[in-house]
DNA sequence: GTGTAATTGTTAATAATTAACAGTTGCGAA
DNA sequence: TTCGCAACTGTTAATTATTAACAATTACAC
């Protein structure tokens, strides 16, 4: 994560998009392909505007629409709190909940695996007779990097 | 929640309400002071329409920077995944991260206490170098009363 | 090949939030 | 006590973000 050669990590990721695609019998089109492309360019978290100025057809729709399918299929996060996307580095996992660090000086967003927090987040729930459905556990603040100019 | 008298359970707050304010030494004014009575009406999460419905002032910049106001001072939570907000039911303790269980049925905040999740997630973001600023807890899903009826 | 469902292109509406600015009020310092 | 500044209010209107609607096109199963 910023210490990856990026090239192969987008690669990668656009053959493990069309698997997922292919396994799920839905089409990689385009429009998601490209927005997949743009997302995958680096690992920081990128707002819809900031999608749509790179796309060659800057409609809105265009957009939303393909967001909309790759947050549905699990190929890309939305971070809420920022009302961002990005990628998701383990597509392969379905369903899982993703647990992120987020810079909000360069927004890379660094993905943690399922562990024993969310474990303890259940437990809680249980013990109050909720019953989750889906959780968000998002963590702003500074990376290494920009803690170190700051 | 839900078992609460809640009457007492408002004024409670309010109370408490003047008090923060009193040391922050910041103004509990009016428009502020309706708002968190409209926050407290019970323990759900209110959008900022909906809590303008009920004001007598209706126009946004009003519910807005009464809204602001209170996040800031720790009165109220921000729910991102909802973009909604509830009455903090711990101001006192200042600066603490709200990790809530949300009924996405009834829209019922449960807030759980700092506990091991938190110093857990604390951990992993040390690990990793990521110097947390703030931190977004939220699982939705179905509280038990609302469970039991599908 | 044909029919159906999914996707696209496009326009325009809606929703949500914020900017701007003039007027008013509260409050501390002279 | 009053002067002056900062905070707050009232109001209009702009901006931003997202979605609706619908006709046109394409992909794919039968």
């Amino acid at each position: 994560m910023g210490l990856c050669q990026h090239q192969d990590c987008q690669k990668e990721a656009l053959k493990l998009a069309e698997q997922v695609c292919a396994a799920l019998k839905v089409r990689f089109t385009e429009h998601r392909r490209r927005v997949f492309e743009i997302i995958w360019q680096n690992h920081k978290a990128l707002t819809a505007a900031d999608i749509m100025q790179e796309m060659e057809n800057k409609q809105p729709p265009i957009t939303y629409r393909a967001l909309e399918f790759l947050k549905d299929v699990g190929l890309v996060h939305y971070i809420v709190s920022l009302n961002a996307y990005v990628g998701c580095l383990h597509p392969k996992e379905g369903g899982h909940v993703g647990q992120m660090l987020i810079c909000t000086k360069c927004r890379t967003v660094t993905e943690l695996m399922p562990n024993s927090v969310l474990e303890g987040l259940d437990n809680e729930a249980h013990r109050v007779g909720f019953h989750p459905a889906q959780v968000h556990v998002e963590m702003l603040g500074l990376c290494d990097g920009c803690y170190g100019k700051a």
